[in-house]
RNA sequence: GCGCCUGUAGCUCAGUUGGAUAGAGCAACGGACUUCUAAUCCGUAGGCCGCAGGUUCGAAUCCUGCCAGGCGUACCA
């Protein structure tokens, strides 16, 4: 709000330059505002002199002195103006002139922060989707942590969210997922089955297994194997989506819709894709399969759609599939994926492309690996062997909000090491509580307090007026940090940002609160101070909200 | 071989999309609880931003080439 009055006001000196002829172009670039990392350098800086440089045809530091002439009394609030560096023009900001950052936080309360930057644009985040043939494990909780976040930092812009899931449900895995019911349901009555290593191994099945002899007695031994393995991958596929939902609800993370691949077989929808596609001429026959030309579009080899068994790919119903969301009307589709799906997206941006859709409108998140770690050594995890840690175990060891933060502790491009013991300890290697205790300590004040501020219509002034301490100030300028904060996190959808910037804060708070007292014997200075840290706590719930972290009252 | 991601303090990672003297946490060392919660704070120390070129007023950031690690490279999903 101060950077962009101070945009104005920049952007106004320029014009004035200009018109009295002290600037021979008047071709200005938009004005940035940035925080100087050094306080010696001001609150705020803009480095227009040095961008101007080339089309004013001048020396950046003579352009910044014209334009530091036409800034002299644009406004009270700003002390002092400086030329610095190559050309920078340094902003002081006088100390009682950041009480509206605080109105506005109060103003807004768990609004504060949010924006109108989507517009009201259709987004649709896909993100899990993890094939129903065994529970949601570390991996997924990350891609569950980084869409659910993004989904809601994006709402937060103003865009119109929805969050999907989709269920592979068709196809061979599911089949494999049947057989391996079906030969441990076998072996229930004693028949000596074969068990196949390219089956599902985790006692997940074997228990299934006796459920369907609970339900279906020996009755599946007479149908023939075909038959017997469809009832039980039905049964099974359905049980293991209802398990990971449930994970997921415990996870904090709930879908607008459940997509399901099969149903776009049912209707058809695969079929007249391919047949759309067979009309367009984008795809061929060869050896026996019909191939879909992405080379086209930028891959680097064709694509199979239906193999020379007559059966369609994977790839096949995704191509449906994605057709279908943008005819649903997104006018952005971001896919959350495994890193070790990154081969797939040239091949996918193709078969969007080719369906006329701009390609720029599927964005993909490549969600890198979780090394799950317990006291620095690392825990084996292998789906197929059976052996693995669930999401579900997870968050029942260490608890739902210190997973889904951690999770969201580093930037989805890194590789994130999961150590479940670090991640247990209530402690400084725990950056989860580190932040919540900022909640709770306010709220802690807020009950010691003899007054209750948070209801204030509108703030008494002189009660902002005190809060003039270079902490106080520091502090402000925090706070004040957000909105970009959550903008930049929306537009390059990484939420690790809002986790980042909430550590700081909390860092800034801690000490501002070994430093300063809250509660005093001076009403107005405990007046504006509660106004200070309830911003805080506002901000730093807003902030855990957007990562679906809780706020608690103590700890 | 080719493609994608990563390489920043002893360790784990940020770095406002090209800005000023590269930051934080942990670990190490030294301090602060008769105080609104010590799950906290203050201080000290720690760097060839993988290497080498290039682009410009200016590079951890952009381009090229190397080196190292991870992942991928199906008529699997």
């Amino acid at each position: 709000m101060i950077k962009s009055k101070l945009k104005h006001i920049v952007r106004e000196a320029a014009r004035q330059a200009h018109a009295q002829g002290q600037l021979p172009s008047d071709a200005f670039p938009e004005v940035e505002i940035e925080e100087p990392k050094n306080e010696a350098h001001g609150d705020f800086s803009t480095n227009l002199a040095m961008i101007m440089a080339k089309v004013q045809k001048m020396p950046p530091r003579k352009i910044a002195e014209i334009l530091q002439a036409h800034l002299q009394d644009a406004a009270d609030w700003i002390l002092k103006t400086d030329i610095a560096g190559p050309g920078f023009i340094n902003f002081f900001i006088a100390p009682g002139a950041w009480g509206p950052v605080l109105e506005a936080i109060h103003a807004a309360n768990d609004q504060y922060g949010a924006s109108t930057m989507g517009q009201g644009h259709k987004v649709q985040v896909e993100f899990v989707s993890s094939n129903p043939t065994g529970p949601l494990h570390v991996g997924h909780g990350r891609g569950a942590a980084v869409g659910d976040s993004t989904a809601r930092i994006l709402a937060f812009s103003g865009y119109d969210v929805q969050r999907e899931y989709y269920i592979n449900d068709s196809g061979r895995q599911i089949r494999t997922l049947g057989l391996s019911v079906l030969l441990r349901y076998r072996a229930l009555f004693g028949e000596n089955v074969d068990f196949p290593d390219t089956c599902y191994q985790g006692d997940y099945i074997t228990d299934m297994a006796r459920a369907m002899k609970d339900k279906h007695g020996d009755g599946l031994l007479a149908q023939t194997e075909d038959d017997a393995v469809t009832t039980c991958a039905r049964y099974a596929a359905g049980l293991i989506i209802e398990g990971i939902r449930q994970d997921l609800v415990d996870f904090g993370v709930s879908f607008d819709q459940w997509f399901s691949e099969q149903s776009l077989y049912d209707s058809g929808r695969v079929d007249a894709c391919i047949a759309a596609l067979r009309e367009k001429q984008q795809v061929y026959e060869k050896d026996g399969a019909l191939w879909f030309k992405s080379t086209d579009f930028g891959d680097e080899k064709d694509r199979v759609v239906v193999r020379n068994n007559g059966i369609t790919t994977y790839f096949a119903s995704d191509i449906a599939y994605h057709q279908e969301k943008f005819e649903r009307g997104f006018d952005t589709v971001i896919d959350v994926w495994g890193a070790d799906h990154h081969g797939y997206i040239p091949r996918m941006k193709a078969a969007v492309e080719a369906s006329g859709t701009n390609p720029e409108q599927f964005q993909v998140i490549l969600v890198q690996l979780v090394n799950l770690l317990r006291s620095g050594e690392p825990v084996a995890m292998s789906t197929r062997a059976g052996e693995f840690v669930t999401l579900q175990d997870v968050v029942k060891e260490v608890g739902r909000d210190a997973a889904r933060f951690l999770f969201l502790t580093r930037h989805y491009d890194s590789t994130l090491d999961f150590d479940l013991e670090v991640a247990k300890q209530k402690s400084n290697d725990n950056p989860v509580y580190y932040v919540q205790y900022v909640h709770a300590r306010i709220a802690s004040i807020c009950r010691k307090a003899a007054i209750d501020v948070t209801d204030d219509e509108t703030l008494d002034a002189k009660a902002l007026a005190t809060l003039t301490t270079p902490e106080d100030v520091q502090l402000i300028k925090q706070l004040n940090r957000y909105p970009d904060i959550i903008a930049a996190s929306a537009r390059f959808r990484e939420p690790h940002r809002v986790t980042f910037y909430l550590m700081t804060l909390a860092g800034a708070f801690h000490s501002y609160y070994n430093r300063q007292r809250v509660l005093t014997d001076d009403p107005m200075a405990t007046k504006g101070r509660l106004y200070l840290v309830t911003a805080v706590q506002k901000v730093i719930r807003n902030g855990l909200a957007l990562l679906g972290v809780s706020a608690p009252e103590r700890m």
